[in-house]
DNA sequence: CAAAAATTTTAATGTCGATTAAAATAATCG
DNA sequence: CGATTATTTTAATCGACATTAAAATTTTTG
């Protein structure tokens, strides 16, 4: 219900496109990446960007839309998972991990969310607030099924989402790093929520 | 050695225009940010600004080049303490999110390094990695004396600096939940370094 | 208080990059 | 192949700030 992976042509510039935006804003900032910028990543002209989107505006909206379901993704199948709700938490970090260092990738720091029309931002908070909550549920199940101890589960979730939605800052392709990545994310994340 | 406190006026006047810009930034964004608006912060118009500061690049980075001191000696602080590398570790924390939710407050995410003059990205990103290569140091001190189980110093580091830096993200200058985050966080991301 | 220094404002100017329209090329389809 | 549609380019335009210089005001100081 939530995608359809069009295969059409335009579908995958548009997709190559997000890509190259988020990376582009990752590694050059914001201000500093201009539409020229990130058509050369593509071997296009600046112009030709506007045949997929608006404007700039839009296409930032739509990195942030990009993320947003990349993370929805990884928290759903999290939560649908077997297990105690310690078990799913533990997975969402691995597969929000595995997704921020792997190859749908590039993902863009919402660094810019306060600058987009009213209608994007809302809806990008809007998504944000939902995950968040999600998030925090379970973390309260897990403290109601005992594998979880006792904790301020806003915080908690502030936290773990915090240092996951970093690593943008510090990851930069390279493969030995992903895999420790991989390697130590999900231990360090919830080893402090055991009992 | 590091910072004369100058009481002047010019510098004051200075401090107050760092923390302003500190806050439009995190709130409105770096592209939404127009020196108007912080001007306004101040009762300024934005020409004035040009009395302490070179130009907008320099803005920024004397925002980036406060966070970096702030945390510095945050992290001084905890490594001259008493105590296990853990209890340093947890102090620093303290320290850290102590000063991302108080009165120094406003502290900006530093999301526009790459656009900064070259001179200035260096010099901010030298502060950071040392900064880094200070905690990880901390860590394995731990390691070493028993108090923290092994791990991946560079990936926990970067754990556990995401979760703070992430913080301006979130917090928007309530009491209740600064008090919150001080109750929280130092427990929640230590407790997984515990052996 | 008067003069000098410090701070701020007013009023332009300039520039970079986003945006647009029309033309050109490439892809698709009957 | 010819025609239609999809995609990209070329060539302007345009506006929002950043920036600057000179003037005005406020603060400090002797």
């Amino acid at each position: 219900m939530a995608s359809t992976p069009d295969e059409s042509r335009f579908s995958l510039q548009k997709n190559r496109m997000l890509r190259a935006a988020a990376i582009c804003f990752n590694h050059k900032g914001y201000s500093g990446t201009s539409l020229k910028d990130v058509a050369s990543h593509l071997g296009l002209t600046d112009a030709a960007l506007y045949y997929y989107v608006r404007n700039k505006e839009e296409l930032v909206y739509l990195c942030y839309l990009r993320a947003a379901e990349l993370g929805k993704a990884a928290l759903d199948e999290a939560i649908a998972a077997d297990g105690t709700a310690l078990d799913k938490v533990q997975l969402y970090i691995r597969l929000h991990s595995e997704f921020m260092v792997g190859d749908p990738g590039p993902v863009a720091i919402m660094s810019e969310i306060p600058s987009l029309k009213p209608e994007h931002r809302d809806d990008v908070l809007e998504r944000s607030r939902l995950h968040s909550a999600r998030f925090e549920e379970l973390l309260r199940q897990g403290i109601d099924d005992g594998s979880i101890r006792d904790c301020d589960v806003r915080m908690t979730g502030n936290a773990i989402m915090g240092a996951l939605n970093w690593i943008p800052k510090w990851y930069h392709g390279d493969e030995d790093v992903a895999s420790q990545v991989l390697e130590s994310f999900p231990e360090i994340l919830s080893r402090g929520l055991r009992v």
